[in-house]
DNA sequence: CCGCATCCCAGGCGATACTG
DNA sequence: CAGTATCGCCTGGGATGCGG
């Protein structure tokens, strides 16, 4: 199976492949998803609409996306301070995709509720 | 910001985090996407499609997807043993957007290497 | 309010060997 | 050919506490 190893692990073997590193993790596409709804929310605000996350995670996956260009960081020097978070133009073309997936996941979570009242 | 902990993490919080679950990891969306391209193909053939993948990891992401009732296996009783995988209805549907996140992968890939050459 | 630093753990993932 | 079985790493992610 693994023929020559002569393989870069940072490199994607595919256009796939490099998409699903910049949306995947736990919060990524959630983040992206809010942030089409909302158009501006600052970091307080991500916080409480995603119920699990850390501090810790949320700042590290902000600053992914921010890196790989989805989003923009806006920080307010006052006391107290204020970030605001928004999508680039390249993290706005994610949003079809995104938008249908989730459409899809709604669909099929309906349909596993039909499935469980058997 | 972790307010009662009263969740159950197995629950997904919303349709977004919901199907994410689904494609996430290192290699569903490119399975799927492969399948997609070639209609069908045998358990070999989709190790060999992704460079980077072990038996262990192939089998158990296989056994993932059709658990989720996203592709369907086909066993050959014969010698020697011949496994057909592809695509059901539900993963079928998957596909467009998919497709649309590959665009716009290779998209940015082109848009890195210009940049690159700075 | 918006983080960063530290410690820690689970499980996703990998390498290798073996089987019907 | 199409997997199992083991073992172990390593890093994504969690808990807690401090700092501007």
């Amino acid at each position: 199976m693994k023929k020559t190893k002569k393989i870069c692990p940072d490199m994607p073997t595919c256009s796939v492949d490099y998409a699903f590193r910049r949306i995947g993790g736990k919060y990524k596409g959630r983040i992206l998803w809010y942030l089409h709804e909302h158009s501006i929310l600052r970091y307080g605000e991500l916080g409480r609409t995603l119920p699990d996350v850390t501090t810790k995670m949320l700042t590290q996956t902000l600053r992914e996306l921010e890196a790989d260009k989805l989003i923009s960081r806006k920080v307010y020097h006052e006391v107290p301070p204020k970030v605001e978070y928004t999508l680039t133009d390249v993290g706005q073309e994610l949003i079809p995709f995104i938008e249908h997936l989730r459409q899809w996941g709604e669909k099929q979570i309906k349909k596993e509720m039909v499935e469980e009242a058997s």
